[in-house]
Parts: structure tokens; sequence; C-alpha cells
DNA sequence: AATACGTGGAC
DNA sequence: TGTCCAAGTAT
């Protein structure tokens, strides 16, 4: 049987490190646009998009989704369409749709008042186990580690924890050290300071690991193995999936499909897209007419030009189909014209192709 | 537990 | 170009 074993620290190790950490933090916090207060709505937004999401991308989103929607009760009402105009580009956007539902549980379930702990936290739509406590620490003081990516290679490092980060189990180790570590008086601070810290010094690549302000408390670094912290298994690379995409022509546009409201890119309006493997050149008509009720005439296989996008799953390779429209019988299509083409709310992938075609 | 779910930036 | 990353959640 093969034991993994970490660093553990003394108590006073502990109190050290709280003192070391939050004192360089109050001196090095970022100045960013979700610190000027701890309003649980100002955090609960910037918190789901920076899921995943770079905080340089985030900035600007974040001060055009406050302006857009400066209350959670402007949140609960606001039009879907509107929300998406906000959140475009920004990507998962299944989180701008359980934020809503949230914000509409916020009003409806609560009046308006913020439940203030993370366990209470953790049932509102698209908030899990990192969010709400993110979220309890930072708005309501509660004493519960916010386990996220840097969270995972900043004691990783620190502690020379060795279990795959990969692995859902590990989350329940980190989260049960990082409980012993957590500053009881300052738990928000202590867990935006670990991400301070593993964004910068303690960053994934090219780290500073000999400047970082807890470099005595550094096992993996002192001993320079920092790099081989976290353990992660690597992931499989995306699927190539090769498709058309049809640039279909009207009188006075074009005619584009609304995606499903599950799946990848739900609900939004874009040129209609279908796997190669799944119809033959020659039967594009037919396929259409069968499966859409859509006659196309004039059909036109462009293979010089070629669109990449990867997600990360799969990756798109996408040839145009250029088509005239004889007549349609399908809600799920709509024509547009070119203006409108421009004016949707888009995925960037829509965006890309449009930039292709203009 | 494993997979679906976007995008843009860095190297 | 390929690969990995960036404040995860839902199923």
């Amino acid at each position: 049987m093969i034991v993994i074993s970490y660093i553990e620290w003394s108590d006073d190790t502990i109190k050290q490190f709280r003192r070391t950490l939050l004192t360089w933090y109050d001196e090095n916090k970022r100045d960013l646009p979700w610190r000027k207060d701890t309003d649980p709505y100002h955090v609960f937004i910037s918190e789901i998009m920076l899921q995943q999401t770079q905080v340089n991308t985030v900035i600007d989103y974040y001060l055009k989704f406050i302006e857009a929607f400066p209350t959670v009760f402007d949140l609960a009402q606001a039009p879907e369409d509107e929300l998406m105009a906000v959140w475009q580009g920004l990507g998962y956007y299944s989180r701008a749709r359980n934020m809503q539902a949230a914000a509409k549980q916020i009003v409806l379930d609560y009046e308006g008042h913020w439940p203030k702990t993370a366990k209470e936290l953790e049932q509102l739509k698209g908030i899990g186990p990192y969010t709400s406590c993110a979220i309890a620490s930072i708005a309501f003081g509660e004493v519960e580690p916010a386990i996220d990516g840097n969270a995972f290679r900043v004691f990783a490092r620190l502690l020379k924890i060795e279990d795959d980060i990969a692995k859902p189990k590990t989350k329940t180790l980190f989260y049960n050290i990082v409980k012993k570590i957590i500053d009881p008086d300052r738990p928000g601070d202590f867990n935006q300071a670990i991400m301070d810290l593993g964004s910068s010094y303690m960053k994934a690549k090219n780290p500073i690991i000999e400047q970082s302000p807890v470099y005595e408390f550094d096992a993996s670094g002192q001993e320079g193995t920092y790099l081989d912290y976290p353990v992660k298994t690597k992931k499989k690379p995306p699927q190539k999936i090769p498709y058309y995409a049809f640039v279909i022509k009207t009188p006075t546009g074009y005619l584009l499909e609304k995606r499903p409201q599950t799946g990848i890119l739900a609900n939004f309006t874009m040129f209609p897209l279908i796997k190669k493997s799944d119809v033959e050149k020659e039967a594009i008509v037919d396929y259409f007419k069968a499966n859409y009720s859509v006659e196309l005439a004039h059909i036109e296989v462009d293979d010089s030009q070629k669109v990449t996008h990867t997600f990360t799953h799969q990756q798109w390779q996408i040839n145009f189909v250029k088509a005239d429209l004889v007549r349609f019988n399908n809600a799920n299509f709509i024509e547009v014209n070119e203006k409108e083409l421009y004016q949707l709310n888009l995925s960037a992938l829509q965006k890309k192709m449009n930039n292709i075609l203009a």
C-alpha cells in the first residue's frame, strides 16, 4: 500500500503563516472592482464570472454587468436577451442562466436577504462548494476555506501534497487541511490572499518562488521541486470534429438556426452547423428538407476557408457551404438581414465566422 | 467518477 | 499549431 503524506505544520507555524500572508496581502492586494466593498451581490457576481475565467477577462464584464443590473432584484427581473447581451463572449453560458435562477431564489425565497452560511449558499443554482465558501467568507466572515485552483496549487506546493487534484476526492483533503490553517479572524482576506499569491509569486507557469512572501513556509520551493506540484493527471485532448456551417442567403439576408436549449452553445442563434459525418456532400439538399423542412438551392461547398474553434472537450473544424434559400417551414430557423447578423447576441464562434465572411 | 460546458491568453 | 491554463458546477 502506498502512503501519501504531506508536511504538517505546528500551531505556531500556522500562526506565523497567517500573519506573514495577511501582512503581505494588506500591502499588496490587487485593486479589483469587486473588492471595493463586501456586498454579497457584488461578491456573488464576481465569483460566478471568475469560475474558470481569468481576472483580466472578467473586469470589464463585471463593470458592465453591475451597471446593467445594479441589484439582485434587477438581475432577477432581467429579460433573458438583456442578460445574454451582457454575458456574450464570456463563455460557459449556463453560468448566466444559473446566476439569474439564484437571484430569483434570493428574491422569492429569501425576500432579498442573502443567507450567510456556505451550507445555505450552496443550495442556490450555480453555487458549488468553492463559490459558497468564497461568498460566505468574503461577504459574511464565515470561517470556510475556498478551495479553487489557486488553493490547490499554493497548498500543494507549500506542503508537498502529492494527491492528484484532478480526482474529486482530493478536494475534501485540501478542504480539511486548509480548514486548520485559515485565519479565523479574517477568513475572507485569507482566501483572497491565497488567490493573489497563486496568481503572482506562485502562479502555475513561470512562478517567482524565491521572491514569494511565504517562501520560508514553502517546502517544495526551498528544495526546488515546486513545478512538480500540484500533481494533476492530464486531460485527454479535445476530439476533432469536422463540421459544415451553412451560409444560406435569403432575399434580404441570411437564414440562421436557433440552437437547442441544452448542450453546447445552447439557445444561441447561429449559422446552421452539421457534422460532416452526418451528411454526404451530394445529399445536403435532401438532408435539410428531410430534417429541417428547409429547401435549398445552388449548393456550393467551399473548401478554401476553414474555421477552427476549440472548446474544452471538442475542436470543431468548420468548412462553409453557401446556398440560397427557396423556402422554409421551421420555427427554429429565422431570417435576419445583414445588420441584424451583427447585432444579435452571438457566441464567439459565430463572431469568428462573421469576421471571416465579412 | 467521469464528462460536458467557452473563451482568450501565454508559450 | 498544440497544449495548458483561469477564482468550478451540474449531472
